[in-house]
DNA sequence: CTGAAAGCGCTTACAG
DNA sequence: CTGAAAGCGCTTACAG
């Protein structure tokens, strides 16, 4: 079927495409008169720019990318663990794309590697999105950085392990979080607190230990090496090391694992070691996960605003796009975390 | 920063345009030596097309759109349940594009009010995507699958309730899987089986509830009308249900919830009760989502070929694409489903 | 096997 | 407030 085009509007409304071009764009200086004719023709026609001509002839090409790692989220998928984190991505920035008219692509990047740099030179060439968000690792990757710099594409950095001066960044503080939480399971009175460390690649994990690191130490408490546990963030770890953990002499009263997947785990190992959650062995978790309130007893966790974070990046880079090269103001947008206290932690037993 | 161009490339190589584009598309007819020049200049020119310009110019746009249900998307997403069948279905898609340098972009359709055909029309209009991957409800819409045919742009059903002659299909066989279910459940020893019913806007509803009464009626079993509950693939309504089925002078001995969240509310309303599974009551799931496989004990469920499901629809939209309207007999792929036996189904007590 | 010309459907920059 | 011309970066259809 042939489509109906910018040509055919202008011919039923009687005006050049020029004017339909300023009346599709909402620009000024059309009489009401016009803009109704206009809009009335468009309307019976069905007509609707095309994305890529306007795309090639204009400076904006109505798409934002989202960049995830493909190792990381294949594996995600592959493992059937769920992908949370990407699904509360995309929630956040669709709908505010949508509303815009804007269209969101996630693109898969392979940051290990040499190829980056071509893989992600190419995508930024052949696709010329109005704008980046970053997702973890790509939100510190040099490499991407440096591209999307020298493209001249504007990014936005969510959850960045790097601080400032590195382009504009939507993030939470997980040192803070991850101290929180554990003054509150000191605050219920477990001085013997285990800590499951998450995934290395992903710098939230070095930020939540050192918040219940920090914690532990400003109310005195010692922190033996063996109370510190690496994980994967993977049930099956949270499973391992929370049985490692009971298993010494003097047995942690409190898990904080630090991803709910983890927390799950220790649930289990917990059971499995013939004991009770939170009667005997409390657990903490990090995400808010759904599985979090599919748990019996239901997790003690930490609320990331990942939704909120991404649909903040995608109003920045729209505005961008729209506005162009608007607020030159160093965009740094710290957003609150909250604390869920549910069913899995409770004071240490006696 | 200007780009780089079909036109720096031809310079550079000391050929046409033509031929650079030739190179590009891995058309014949270019000598290898044409070949390689091109190829040399394009990589130290670090040239990739620009994909606007190809859309506009040439058949193809190189993007695969995925069509999802706004109104059940959101609320899934907002309620924090995760989205795991989109996920799966981006997964098998997402692999399958990038592979073949596409794109996918997910598009949530309103398929209530009026608007829809507008909606609908001005995305393909805009986008004019190679091809359309259908999920349910999109894949049953009348007005969709219309505007589809009508704009030209090939599409594959993925999982749809109603049969052939709708256009190329790929699911899996819902009642069939439901009714190996309940024979499963059977063939343990019990008899009192109750059912959780899905939301109703979805197809896999009605056929998963018709392969559990097919499969008691052909052993012989009757199914009083209470045994079958409504849910709405919640958890909580899998709770609620399930604490009515436990609230029955002659309580169900097994309760087969049609996805796993409600399973696990199962769990969870079964343990409520002071009974345990499978011990009391066993417990049979649909979908062996993420969550079925950390829940205590964990579920005996139905695994879907989702990811395989949309993996399949993108090859052949992108077969389809590259090929011109290559194979023209009707696509109608049934891809099977697996019973997953895990530990929160048993025999019956006593 | 290779290339010159035309055109895809818009926006930009300019003129009036 | 409105429009005619040029051009975005490719592919198509054709010629040689």
């Amino acid at each position: 079927m042939s489509s109906v085009t910018i040509y055919d509007v202008a011919a039923k409304a009687g005006v050049s495409i020029k004017t339909v071009s300023r009346v599709m764009n909402n620009e000024p200086n059309v009489r009401p008169v016009m803009r109704e004719r206009v809009l009335a023709a468009a309307g019976e026609l069905g007509y609707s720019p095309n994305l890529s001509a306007r795309s090639l002839a204009g400076s904006r090409s109505f798409v934002i990318a989202v960049f995830v790692d493909a190792a990381l989220t294949i594996d995600h998928w592959q493992s059937e663990r769920g992908a949370d984190y990407l699904s509360r991505i995309q929630l956040g920035a669709t709908l505010v794309c949508r509303d815009a008219g804007y269209h969101l692509l996630i693109e898969l990047i392979d940051h290990e590697g040499p190829q980056v740099r071509q893989e992600v030179a190419a995508l930024l060439a052949a696709l010329k999105p109005d704008g980046v968000i970053l997702t973890p690792p790509s939100s510190d990757n040099a490499v991407v950085l440096e591209l999307l710099d020298r493209a001249g594409t504007p990014y936005v950095r969510v959850g960045p392990e790097r601080a400032e001066g590195l382009g504009p960044r939507v993030h939470m503080d997980d040192v803070a979080a991850a101290r929180e939480m554990t003054d509150h399971l000191i605050g219920l009175g477990h001085k013997r607190i285990g800590f499951i460390v998450g995934e290395p690649r992903y710098g939230a994990s070095q930020a939540r230990r050192d918040g219940y690191l920090e914690a532990m130490r400003a109310k005195g408490l010692s922190v033996p090496e063996f109370w510190v546990r690496q994980g994967d963030f993977t049930f099956q770890s949270g499973l391992e090391q929370a049985k490692a953990l009971l298993a010494l002499p003097e047995r942690p009263t409190a898990i904080f694992a630090s991803n709910d997947d983890m927390a799950l785990g220790a649930i289990a190992a917990i059971a499995d070691a013939g004991l009770m959650t939170p009667g005997d062995v409390s657990v903490a978790g990090f995400d808010d996960s759904p599985s979090s309130r599919f748990s019996r007893p239901q997790l003690t966790t930490v609320r990331q605003p990942v939704a909120e974070m991404s649909s903040v990046a995608a109003k920045l880079l729209i505005e961008r796009s729209r506005g162009g090269a608007s607020t030159e103001r160093p965009v740094d947008e710290l957003l609150p975390f909250t604390l869920i206290h549910r069913a899995s932690t409770a004071p240490p037993p006696r």
